[in-house]
RNA sequence: GCUGCUGUAGCUCAGAGGUAGAGCACUCCCUUGGUAAGGGAGAGGUCGAGAGUUCGAUUCUCUCCAGCAGCACCA
């Protein structure tokens, strides 16, 4: 037999027969080893401790210490004990797959039945049973034929449908979990007794299409999160409960910055503290374009199906088009229109008017553009995904060449932005051509290199999305995260190569021939909606003082006090702060609560001693202390708070 | 749009086949109190909408609307 030669972490290297299993390797190098391991990464790949080695590599023997691999394993085994588990109490359910994903897992079904929230709670007493018989975990490879043959049998038709989506004929890994088996790729466990039986919870149940397509079947989801130990559970728990709490939809109504209600689903009214915020964010939006060298343009809101039609988009797009016609004994003739669901025909119809030279390029033209989308109802969420929304839809027209230096401007104007609002980090995606396409695959070459250079040129790596660009041009996304971890795309990026070419841009070049612009389709906060929703969940709704849209309220102690908190108030406004008085007939305590429930970050409290002393007494939103200041020195420091970053000297 | 769940006062929620309740918020009165809820009184609801079953529905059934979680979608 062959012998092969594995090196350890530490350099040390051991020689053995191939086909020895890092099980082995592990009872080889010490009994405590043996007991404590639970997989092997050998040469890079995740092993099951019962897999075959056959040929020389480095190889590492982990332990539930290794908190990566732990959770893999834990996870990957408390999906199929799941499955088993669900199997065991009705059988009639077909099963499906169940990956690791972040923090736990999932399973699909096939059941006629709907789970219950209750059944989450059989179906945990069942898995803590199947854990504690530490029933041992086995693995086979088998060929095609057999394996189908075999789920055939069972009535798995989902699974025959797996095998036959898997490429090649490479041989098949079945798994089993005491007498309930799984084809899965592994690796897993020795037995179901390494799973933590205090450190997982089964959390909710979910529709989901049976491979992703809507077209076909809806399975039921249930997902589970799992960890290595039971405080790292709660910690978890715990997390997500605080971050409940900091749902822009809670803080917007405590903070009362909008509302939403039946009749206009998927939009927003803004209520006076909301507005602030936006047009606080709109007005330094403007100031950073202005700096930028974009021209601001406005265009209408209702369109003509012709210039739809045209665009594109009315064959594309129409269903998720709000369409507005018009009653012909109102209107001259029967017309027909929609709401615009983006402003990039319109701008292109700006460019259009008159005559372009290559010398007016690149042009830069932004527009605060209002969209409607008609948007799937279940898309919808609170303020992030709705249906009437602002963009700060910004069109740069340029020449082919001028692609990679635009997006390098592009990509430093956005990431300046974000860090004066406080996203030090934020990930960027970069979505390359799509199967179905337009433009030649040299154009494509170029756009795709152009994009994917000049950001990495910013040093910024982004991540890729094969296969996502949009039909027109490959696109860059920047993303930023909600209180939970969902992912939100914000900035964009976007090459186009065809828009132009459908409404007829031109531009004469240093040729005097009338030449094709390219267009960038960019958007910095996306939309202010999403932005602000992401800004409140961000800070948990405590502002950046220059944002916060009631910065400070000066709060009487007694009616004594109350011409000097007026004049507190009036000298505070005169600095450019926005201050108000508390002059109610209530305790300091009572005061206090409610505006610090409202998130106003500065509250000055006035008795008698300020009103003598000519100071106030200040407490900032989230500290306990408070301090007493002369009055001049805190309007400084809060006049030099409330101006926008991009202001300060 | 799909699967499941939910819809009762401004908010958070209880409740029952015989036309509704709590706490907070709101209004008024008392209280002038030193940093996260002082006390009292009062007002407030076509129980999401429509239809059906029933002597009687907010409660049961159906349809619709909206929201929540996930999936699909985000050109």
């Amino acid at each position: 037999m062959a012998q092969i030669t594995l090196t350890l972490p530490d350099g040390n290297a051991r020689h053995y027969d191939a086909g020895i299993t890092a099980g082995e390797v592990a009872a080889d190098i010490s009994k405590s080893l043996a007991k404590k391991a639970i997989s092997a990464t050998v040469d890079g790949a995740h092993y099951d401790l019962a897999w075959p080695i056959e040929a020389d590599a480095d190889i590492a023997i982990h332990t539930m210490q290794d908190e990566d691999q732990a959770n893999e394993l834990v996870r990957h085994d408390l999906a199929h004990i799941m499955a088993r588990a669900v199997q065991e109490i009705w059988p009639d359910t077909k099963v499906t797959i169940g990956p690791v994903i972040k923090d736990g897992w999932y399973y699909d079904f096939d059941r006629k039945e709907p789970f219950t929230p209750e059944d989450l709670g059989l179906i945990e007493k069942k898995m803590k049973e199947i854990i504690n018989k530490r029933d041992p975990v086995r693995t086979e490879v088998w060929d095609r034929a057999r394996a189908v043959k075999h789920y055939e049998d069972l009535g798995e038709p989902y699974k025959v449908e797996l095998i036959d989506a898997i490429p090649g004929d490479e041989p098949l890994r079945m798994y089993w979990h005491g007498d309930w088996q799984d084809l899965c790729r592994g690796p897993h466990l020795q037995h179901t007794g390494q799973v933590p039986g205090d450190a997982f919870k089964l959390m909710s149940i979910a529709g989901a299409y049976w491979r992703g397509d809507s077209d076909r079947a809806m399975l039921q989801r249930i997902y589970g999160v799992a960890f290595t130990g039971k405080e790292k559970l709660r910690a978890h728990l715990n997390m997500l409960e605080e971050a409940a709490k900091r749902d822009h939809r809670k803080l917007g109504r405590e903070m009362d910055l909008f509302h939403m209600q039946e009749e206009a689903p998927g939009q927003v009214f803004w209520h006076p503290n909301g507005w602030r915020i936006y047009t606080e964010l709109q007005d330094f939006v403007r100031r950073k374009q202005r700096a930028g060298g974009y021209v601001e343009v406005n265009t209408p809101q209702v369109v003509d199906r012709k210039l739809w039609v045209q665009s594109g988009h009315w064959e594309k797009y129409q269903e998720n088009m709000f369409i507005v016609e018009v009653d012909e004994e109102h209107a001259r003739e029967k017309a027909v229109n929609a709401l615009k669901p983006m402003n990039c025909p319109c701008h292109v119809q700006i460019f259009n008017q008159g005559i372009k030279s290559y010398r007016d390029l690149p042009l830069r033209m932004a527009e605060f553009g209002s969209c409607a989308r008609y948007e799937p109802s279940g898309a919808l969420h609170g303020i992030m995904r709705v249906r009437g929304f602002t963009q700060d839809d910004g069109h740069i027209f340029c020449r082919e060449d001028q692609i990679e230096s635009e997006t390098a401007i592009y990509i430093d104007f956005l990431s300046s932005m974000y860090r004066d609002l406080g996203f030090e980090n934020f990930k960027v995606k970069f979505s390359d051509r799509p199967e179905k396409r337009s433009g030649s695959d040299e154009v494509w070459d170029k756009a795709e290199e152009a994009l994917l250079s000049a950001t990495r040129n910013a040093g910024i790596e982004p991540e890729l999305n094969p296969g996502e660009g949009a039909f027109y041009g490959p696109k860059l996304e920047f993303v930023l995260t909600d209180a939970i971890g969902r992912d939100w795309q914000c900035g964009t990026h976007q090459v186009d190569f065809v828009l132009p070419e459908r409404l007829d841009a031109t531009y004469i070049g240093e040729d005097g021939a009338k030449h094709r612009p390219v267009m960038l389709h960019r958007a910095t906060v996306g939309s202010f909606e999403r932005f602000i929703g992401i800004l409140i969940e961000e800070h948990a709704g405590k502002l950046p003082f220059w944002l916060a849209p009631r910065q400070v309220v000066v709060a009487s102690i007694t009616s004594d006090a109350d011409d000097y908190v007026t004049e507190v108030v009036e000298t505070l406004k005169k600095a450019g702060v926005r201050a108000e008085a508390d002059l109610r007939n209530e305790k300091i305590n009572y005061k206090v609560r409610e505006h610090s429930v409202g998130k106003v970050p500065v509250i000055l409290a006035v008795g008698n001693r300020e009103v003598e002393e000519k100071t106030v007494s200040v407490r900032r939103l989230g500290q306990k202390q408070t301090s007493v200041e002369p009055l001049a020195d805190v309007t400084a420091t809060l006049s030099h708070d409330a101006t926008p970053p991009d202001l300060r000297g």
